[in-house]
DNA sequence: TTAATTATGAATACGTAG
DNA sequence: CTACGTATTCATAATTAA
């Protein structure tokens, strides 16, 4: 009974803080201008100003070559620049040394359009593909081939599933090498597109100052979205990857912090310290990105080097909680004067689930949970362990001891009677996580849904707390975007946190979990429009726009992409980044830089 | 048809002995 | 420095039950 006071408490909270929150309508059309025109010439000179700005010629001449062009061409298109743009001199140089190096693959490709496919025909692009490559690659003995994808191929496929057409992808793909990741892929991809953008508007304007990176907002209406996504992602790389050229190092593996306290954990705050965002990662809007933490090697730095090069805060949440959650958090929110989330949830075992401990063996030393994932052990595994203790009267020997211990580690088991173990029941896994009470319970979700759901799912406290420096700087409230939003996380947290939510367009593929919010959002009275979509990859720039012009904008994007293929306890098909659900991550991205484009233009 | 049950290791980090 | 043991891990898929 006991067990159960911390969740009625946080119960009450959630239902009762709804009131008084005097939501102001938003302003009808406080940015006005969401048509382009006067927008673009500003976006592009910021982004201009981001990467110029270097007044030596000399430097200005290593900074190419360090970028891998001939010294010769750089002089060349520095004359012809004339005014020392870093970003027209660039566009020069791709111009031409994409002519000079492929110029029949870019100019006579069959499809000479760079089109965007829509995704939702994969199969045109697998069978294209296949034609493709057995076409210009020399194996092709047995249709074997096809069910065994190399990793040549399973590239190919994920920058189709990108979008890109396979034709830019092989040419990528020959370009780059067979062992270059996709990031250098997707980087080649958008600088050949750019380069070829740029000559398009040279041979039809042929004359003055027309080649900027602004014609790719210009042309925001017609060619737009991708183009603009495309030229972002080659300027991130291009920043970064030259820098590391200079500095000759390898990319340097992102260590885990021990112990994993991120920037601070309520028992120890900040240890005054300050971060300096990247210029390009500073908001409007906020933005929260969430992901395992263990995910494999490399993981975190490519998400790091997408998300504007912010540093992962890694934080495990047995510093929040009584169950261990060790993950990683790219954002760009404040971390200084955090506080916790009240009233504290429990921090050990004994305090969570009470009733264990009048069973729990004094071997048995654990104190917090281990991490609570997707399932649950079975029943057969706990008979035994039942069986293997019911030998022994007394204390069991040392290796059954440590038999029963590894298992119970495992599965994350409790004590609940005599030589009893069991997993945890739904709504104690909603109670460690910081859910109320029958949050998923209900309307139509499986008990095994139920786990799912929540095993996939946010530790509230942990995320309130890095929210909790927006409590000041958003009285009346905030418009959220919540993408891959699950069963509303976020969404809990800064309404435990006392701030109103204005409105909400959530993202969720599961229809059980979009129910759960939504009920959700009903019970506790909120003000406000819930927004649901179910398909991240169907929320384009166009749908963005309109959202925006009507909530004025977003305050805050947060997304925890799907873990499927990072975590470490997928047998399967823990394929990395690239995986078939992980690579959601890209849409995150994608979403998140549209928002920042957006929003930018109206300033 | 849906839901419940069950078995299925490896990648990674870290400590320590040598 | 390496080698080895310990500890942890937002899961998938096949099968059975309902």
């Amino acid at each position: 009974m006991d067990g159960n006071i911390s969740g009625e408490e946080s119960d009450s909270i959630d239902w009762n803080t709804d009131d008084e929150l005097e939501t102001q309508n938003l302003p009808p059309s406080s940015s006005s201008t969401l048509i382009i025109p006067g927008g673009e010439a500003s976006i592009a000179s910021g982004e201009a100003s981001s990467s110029t700005g270097r007044p030596s010629n000399s430097k200005l001449i290593n900074h190419f070559i360090g970028m891998g062009f001939s010294e010769k061409m750089v002089v060349k298109a520095i004359e012809q620049d004339g005014e020392g743009n870093t970003d027209s001199i660039l566009e020069y140089l791709l111009t031409y040394s994409a002519l000079e190096n492929c110029p029949q693959e870019l100019e006579n490709s069959p499809q000479a359009e760079p089109q965007v496919v829509s995704d939702n025909c994969s199969s045109d692009y697998d069978e294209s593909f296949l034609d493709d490559f057995s076409d210009t690659d020399s194996c092709h003995e047995n249709q074997e081939n096809i069910n065994s994808l190399s990793d040549k191929e399973k590239k190919l496929l994920f920058l189709a599933d990108m979008g890109y057409t396979v034709e830019e992808a092989s040419i990528a793909m020959d370009r780059c090498g067979p062992d270059s990741s996709v990031v250098e892929l997707t980087d080649f991809i958008s600088a050949a597109q750019i380069s070829k953008a740029a000559d398009a508007d040279l041979g039809e304007l042929s004359d003055e100052e027309k080649p900027r990176p602004k014609h790719l907002y210009k042309d925001y209406n017609k060619q737009k979205k991708r183009k603009f996504l495309d030229y972002r992602l080659w300027e991130r790389k291009k920043q970064r990857g030259y820098e590391k050229k200079l500095r000759n190092e390898d990319d340097e593996p992102i260590r885990l912090p021990n112990p994993m306290v991120g920037f601070g954990v309520p028992a120890e705050p900040c240890p005054i310290f300050h971060r300096t965002l990247p210029e390009a990662a500073v908001g409007p809007p906020y933005f929260y990105y969430e992901n395992v933490a263990l995910a494999p090697k490399g993981v975190w730095s490519t998400i790091s080097r997408f998300l504007y090069d912010v540093e992962p805060e890694f934080v495990d949440s047995k510093y929040f909680c009584a169950t261990a959650r060790k993950r990683g958090y790219i954002h760009n929110l404040p971390i200084l004067n955090r506080f916790p989330l009240l009233p504290l949830p429990p921090l050990t075992i004994y305090e969570a689930l009470p009733l264990t401990r009048k069973w729990w063996p004094s071997w048995d030393t654990r104190t917090k949970l281990n991490c609570i994932q997707t399932c649950v052990g079975s029943a057969k595994l706990t008979d035994r362990i039942r069986k293997a203790l019911e030998e022994w009267d007394g204390v069991p020997p040392m290796s059954v001891q440590k038999y029963v211990l590894d298992e119970c580690r495992k599965w994350n088991l409790v004590w609940v009677g005599r030589n009893k173990v069991a997993p945890l029941e739904p709504d104690e896994v909603e109670m460690l996580l910081g859910f109320p009470k029958n949050h998923t319970r209900g309307g139509g979700i499986s008990r095994t849904d139920r786990y799912k759901s929540l095993g996939n799912s946010f530790q509230v406290d942990t995320v309130a707390y890095h929210f909790s420096v927006l409590k000041d700087m958003f009285p009346g409230g905030i418009t959220l975007l919540s993408l891959f939003s699950g069963i509303g996380g976020a969404e809990i947290a800064l309404h435990r946190l006392g701030i109103p939510l204005k409105n909400v367009v959530a993202v969720e593929i599961s229809e059980t979990n979009r129910n759960i919010l939504r009920s959700w959002w009903e019970q506790t009275n909120q003000r406000g429009t819930l927004v649901d979509i179910a398909d991240v990859q169907q929320l384009n720039g166009d749908r963005l726009e309109q959202l925006i012009h009507t909530f004025g904008g977003f305050d805050l994007i947060v997304g925890g992409s799907p873990c499927n293929n990072l975590a470490g306890s997928n047998r399967v098909s823990r394929d990395g980044l690239e995986g078939k659900e992980s690579a959601l991550f890209y849409d995150y991205f994608r979403i998140l830089d549209l928002v920042k484009c957006i929003m930018g233009r109206n300033q």
